[in-house]
DNA sequence: TGTTGACCTTCCCATTGTGGGAGGGTGCAG
DNA sequence: CTGCACCCTCCCACAATGGGAAGGTCAACA
């Protein structure tokens, strides 16, 4: 169904995008500012939507809004070279591997943290004595997902 | 070396927590409020410093906030069950399973579009297009890490 | 003694992305 | 005409951390 004029609560159901979060990104610049209607709301048109949707599915496969900008603006410009769009994949995939390697640490740790203690009654708890046990290079868990 | 006077500096460095985390943890009462000295410095001696370090380390393990807290009256509390220590350790394992799961199905999909991406001069670019179709149930990367 | 520099203190602001809610206007259906 | 479901803009909150300003303190050195 193609429909060019919609409120935003429609245009958010089609989209996925939450109305709170389409007039966030249109605040702070990531979409342009859509046209109003005399009573001042917002009307989408399919346009629209699809953009919110592109901003949707990117934002799903974890890029930041920074990189979503990118992303939006690599694809309306009809020149762009694709490499840049591969690359920017690309390291995103290197770090989601790089935050799969920490996070495996991590688990690989506390499993052995878990294994050691009885999990019961008793008081008797390895993990917490092995917590208050300083390591010497640990560095935190990277952020972000 | 052991030292039982020492300013936040110090206390910061041996711990590896930053002063800043040190007075923030004191103010959202994860931590009591330590001895001040008459000039109204902070003064730490070598058990507030182990308790530092315990926070440092269930930070670096991932643990929120909230979660070191009660580790940390768990750690306390000579009486408690080793039960709730483990599973606070498990459920913590699950979690990491679990977001390592969905980072993994990202990250095919990713590769499934870099591969078909020529990433040169062309403008040609299948990611692109790609993100540009919404997908069904697609749901966001879980936050944290 | 006086100055300098390295500390310490508190307080405020920014970050990232999202939700909640107040307080008010609008529009359609009964 | 009334009620309800929308829409609008603002402000607040989250988690955890860093940055920086404005001011007090202390030790060393000339």
């Amino acid at each position: 169904m193609v429909r060019t004029s919609m409120n935003i609560g429609d245009a958010s159901e089609r989209s996925g995008v939450s109305a709170k979060m389409i007039r966030y990104y249109e605040n702070v610049g990531l979409l342009p500012s859509v046209p109003r209607r005399t009573n001042g709301y917002r009307d989408y048109g399919d346009q629209e939507v699809a953009v919110l949707q592109f901003v949707r599915r990117t934002r799903d496969l974890g890029f930041s809004l920074d990189e979503v900008s990118t992303l939006l603006a690599l694809w309306s410009d009809k020149k762009r070279p694709s490499r840049e769009v591969k690359r920017l994949a690309e390291d995103h995939i290197a770090d989601l591997e790089r935050r799969i390697r920490e996070m495996r640490a991590v688990m690989k740790t506390l499993r052995g943290l878990a294994k050691h203690c009885h999990g019961d009654e008793r008081s008797e708890c390895p993990i917490l004595d092995d917590l208050a046990t300083p390591r010497k290079a640990s560095s935190p868990l990277t952020k972000r997902h």
